[in-house]
RNA sequence: GGCCUCGUAGUUCAACGGAUAGAAUAGAAGUUUCCUAAACUUUAGAUCCAGGUUCGAUUCCUGGCGAGGCUACCA
């Protein structure tokens, strides 16, 4: 309707007033005010000289005479309000049921490739909260970009080399007893950071020892014997020795093999993965490259470093002076090989959080010095930090929300919840469980999702389980209600073709659904589910302010055939809502 | 010190530069012979401060104040 509007007007100021305007104030009307669709003038009287309220009602007659679904209008100061026939409304209804993709726009042979990044973890530890938020953004993102018609590869970087993990490796040598997961009766992750943390308490013992022998603090941190000891193996394992490069794949299986579940359970997949010990060599090589064009610069130590002054950033090292690789290295070879596998990219989404903002902006300025045209089209979706009640999650101080840990809560609260309202009766015990999964992850998802990645998360463990009010298992509960509508109410119901006129939330509830295809295009144009939430909640408070107010299945066929259809339409919204975000639809709860 | 981000009801979140700044929670008061009360309805409560830009500023600019991050030969 919107596109109807611009077009008319378009012409009205052609043919009027021999002016080219193609940029049009059309906003939904706000609910206080009379009216569908609202066009601000005060813009256009810079265009055409005269009072708003004139221009506006000169508009709105124009617009009622030109367009036959434009009924009337209004005029509030430089508002026209403009009112849409309620014909139009049934015509769209009638539309929406049979475009089983409504809002989505499908691939096609020219669709763009997408290269959606998320997750990276060391391999060190497990996952925990932040990775839960930077998992759901991620996977997010790249359902957006797949329903805006896209295609959407995703994959991540896997740190898996490095002196996190050698930390892993010695603690495990020296106290592990040779325990494997299965022994242990742990995940493998949970197994391997129970190593790091291990390294960790010898470490500092190690150094209060030494501070207490005389000394410094600063000696002391970096003589400890056993950063030694990992530092040594670190050398050992650039020099491919074998019994290092053995414990290191066997620690690294161990930690995948936990990922894995994890991954599983929080609905993410991965197309692809790529590890920094294949693509620091190519990273080496690009800085090669980049010294030989006179980019880079060699210090008298033997280290490498661009200068990014004249561009208001830092000096940036490029290579240690022992030849080895650090981050930017490594990053600038991934950046290539992604290139080289997927010729036809058109984009990368890195999604890492915003404590790196400075490292990818100096990334993707450098690939552009290299010379790359494809720097351009990289994007780091960065997202802030989630902290808790009590502060700022510190793996070192053991006040991080494990990943699974969480999940479990949200299970078991989930599960308390459903049995205290005991609409579940009559469900197998399997059935159950994985409705307690559904709603438990419903709840987190949302919680986290709902809120503009930007900005910082203060994730309180009671408030996120609560599943009253703008809540992802609110939305969830929704959708089953009107799952069981639509099975109370058959299938024999298609024709509403004598309904001439709505009721008022019919309308408003048919509005809203109106603007499901804008909103996915702005979250896939901004990268941000939160805008995709926050739509879903207000679709379903309009809808259950309708149902509240209007009964749906009542005797009348024709009534009752457009109610239903209403009713599915926004189950089906619902639905693709929530599964752009990785949430499940209960049909029942 | 320099650079970057964020400051909205008690709290957690909204608001392409647009109308009387929306919700949710917590508080107060109601609604179940009727499609699932995990609901609905009513009520009270907020733009950090000072300037500027303009028809119009929570939004853009400048300067404060406050919170966080980056500023590693860690990843």
């Amino acid at each position: 309707m919107e596109a109807v509007l611009i077009k008319n007007l378009s012409e009205y100021f052609k043919t009027q007033y021999d002016k080219e305007v193609s940029a049009f104030e059309i906003q939904p009307t706000k609910s206080q005010f009379e009216g569908d669709l609202t066009l601000v003038v005060f813009p256009l009287l810079k265009i055409v000289s005269k009072k708003p309220t004139d221009l506006a009602a000169e508009l709105g007659d124009f617009l009622v005479d030109a367009i036959p679904e434009v009924e009337a209008y209004n005029v509030v100061q430089g508002f026209l309000n403009i009112q849409i026939t309620d014909a139009y409304f049934i015509d769209f209804l009638t539309q929406l049921q049979q475009n089983p993709n409504f809002g989505f726009i499908p691939k096609t042979a020219t669709s763009d490739t997408l290269l959606v990044e998320y997750s990276s973890p060391n391999t060190n530890k497990p996952l925990h909260l932040g990775h839960i938020r930077n998992n759901l953004l991620g996977a997010s993102v790249a359902n957006i970009l797949t329903a805006s018609g896209n295609n959407v590869h995703t994959t991540q970087i896997i740190n898996d080399r490095g002196i996190h993990i050698c930390k892993s490796m010695v603690a495990w040598q020296k106290f592990g007893n040779a325990e494997t997961p299965t022994s242990a009766k742990l995940k493998g992750d949970a197994l391997v950071g129970k190593y790091y943390v291990l390294f960790d308490q010898q470490y500092k013992k190690e150094i209060a020892d030494l501070v207490s022998s005389g000394v410094s603090e600063k000696q002391a941190k970096n003589d400890a014997p056993i950063l030694q000891e990992a530092k040594e193996m670190l050398l050992k394992w650039e020099q491919n020795d074998a019994d290092v490069r053995a414990l290191w794949e066997q620690m690294n299986a161990w930690v995948y093999d936990g990922f894995a579940k994890t991954y599983l359970r929080l609905g993410v997949h991965f197309d692809s993965y790529y590890y920094e010990s294949d693509t620091y060599v190519l990273g080496k090589e690009t800085v090669d490259e980049g010294l030989s064009k006179g980019i880079f610069y060699t210090k008298d130590d033997g280290s490498v470093w661009v200068d990014l002054t004249d561009d208001g950033l830092d000096e940036k090292l490029l290579l240690r002076s022992d030849g080895t690789s650090v981050y930017m290295t490594q990053d600038l070879g991934t950046a290539r090989l992604r290139y080289t596998n997927h010729p036809d990219m058109k984009g990368m989404v890195y999604t890492v959080g915003n404590e790196q903002d400075y490292h990818f902006k100096v990334l993707f300025l450098i690939l552009k010095k290299l010379g790359y045209d494809w720097a351009s089209q990289l994007h780091h979706l960065s997202y802030g930090m989630v902290d808790l009640p009590s502060g700022k999650m510190k793996s070192r101080e053991g006040t991080v929300v494990d990943a699974d840990a969480l999940m479990d809560e949200m299970h078991a609260t989930a599960k308390q919840i459903s049995q205290e309202l005991g609409k579940l009766d009559g469900m197998t015990d399997e059935e159950k469980e994985s409705l307690y999964h559904t709603i438990g992850m419903g709840a987190l998802k949302y919680y986290i999702l709902k809120v503009d990645p930007k900005k910082r998360i203060l994730f309180d463990p009671q408030a996120s389980v609560d599943f009253t009010g703008n809540t992802g298992p609110f939305i969830q509960y929704t959708h089953a209600r009107i799952q069981s509508i639509l099975r109370k109410a058959g299938v024999d119901t298609i024709a509403f073709d004598d309904i001439v006129s709505l009721h008022e939330k019919e309308k408003a509830v048919l509005k809203t659904l109106g603007q499901f295809p804008a909103t996915v295009a702005a979250a896939a144009k901004q990268f941000s589910p939160a805008l995709i939430a926050n739509y879903a909640y207000d679709l379903v408070k309009q809808y259950n302010s309708y149902y509240q107010e209007v009964p749906i299945l009542v005797e009348d066929v024709q009534t009752k055939s457009l109610r239903v259809a209403l009713c599915a339409a926004v189950g089906q919204v619902i639905q693709k809502s929530l599964g752009l975000l990785g949430i499940e639809a209960p049909n029942r709860m």
